[in-house]
DNA sequence: CTTGAACCTCTAGTTACTAGAGCAATTATG
DNA sequence: CATAATTGCTCTAGTAACTAGAGGTTCAAG
């Protein structure tokens, strides 16, 4: 059994996060002590980790949500998830790189001269190439 | 004189977001009607377009803030901004796409068998190459 | 048995808005 | 000019995923 702060350690989630999830329902501990402390089981330690890489991974939580209350055997529904946050991260990746593009080219309008054209470029949409 | 609404149709922000940059000190309206509605002049069309754009090329609101009280002849920290903007703009791009590759090897890693093997991927670190 | 670390609950703050309630003003139409 | 439709007003609360802090209790070590 482990205590809150013992997970905390082996899985590197922070305490008031522990208590933030199980608060969303994700995680739940085994039962308490007499003095109303949390103690956690090998079950909520893998629970726990299984959260912690999927955030890594950029999941939002309802999505891990979905997969904690998943068949193991439903490919289906584990594949669209996985699909749709790929095509997800996808779009960001391409937005940012649109914004990128942008900026250098905003960077790179200044000569010097009285007013910085950075400054006005921050603010004028003519200047701009690409749709965002 | 724009009322509120005017000024949304010709900036594209949305009425309430207006009042909420308002709230947050980065426009005021010219003055009020007698029946207390705010009206905006020709610069407040041109500030709330400055903001749009500066929010459109990803600037938190503070950065936008800052921009807005600077002195345009102020080299210096317009380019600190926009040099320290791009570097966390390429800083998001470079994190997104190693989580697209680990995504990528997550949905391909399945082989059909009894548990889907996409699941337990999103839970083990173990089987991650990259850092993340 | 005492002390200090770890734990408890609860509230509020973060970012940039969005949604809704309930009411007042303005504008368009008959 | 009366009425109806639209637009406006303020205020509160909700979103995602936590983080910080107050004020108090329990646990483990010595």
């Amino acid at each position: 059994m482990f205590s809150i702060g013992e997970l905390s350690r082996r899985t590197g989630v922070k305490v008031p996060t522990i208590r933030y999830y199980e608060q969303m329902g994700l995680i739940a501990a085994d039962g308490r002590t007499t003095g109303n402390q949390r103690r956690f089981s090998q079950d909520g330690l893998e629970r726990l980790s299984f959260i912690r890489h999927a955030r890594d991974l950029g999941l939002p939580l309802e999505s891990i949500r979905v997969l904690i209350e998943m068949d193991p055997q439903n490919h289906i529904e584990s594949h669209r998830i996985a699909a749709a946050h790929l095509a997800d991260i996808r779009d960001r990746i391409a937005r940012l790189q649109r914004l990128e593009t942008e900026l250098v080219r905003i960077s790179e309008s200044c000569d010097g001269g009285e007013d910085c054209s950075v400054l006005t470029a921050f603010g004028d949409h003519e200047q701009c190439s690409g749709g965002h």
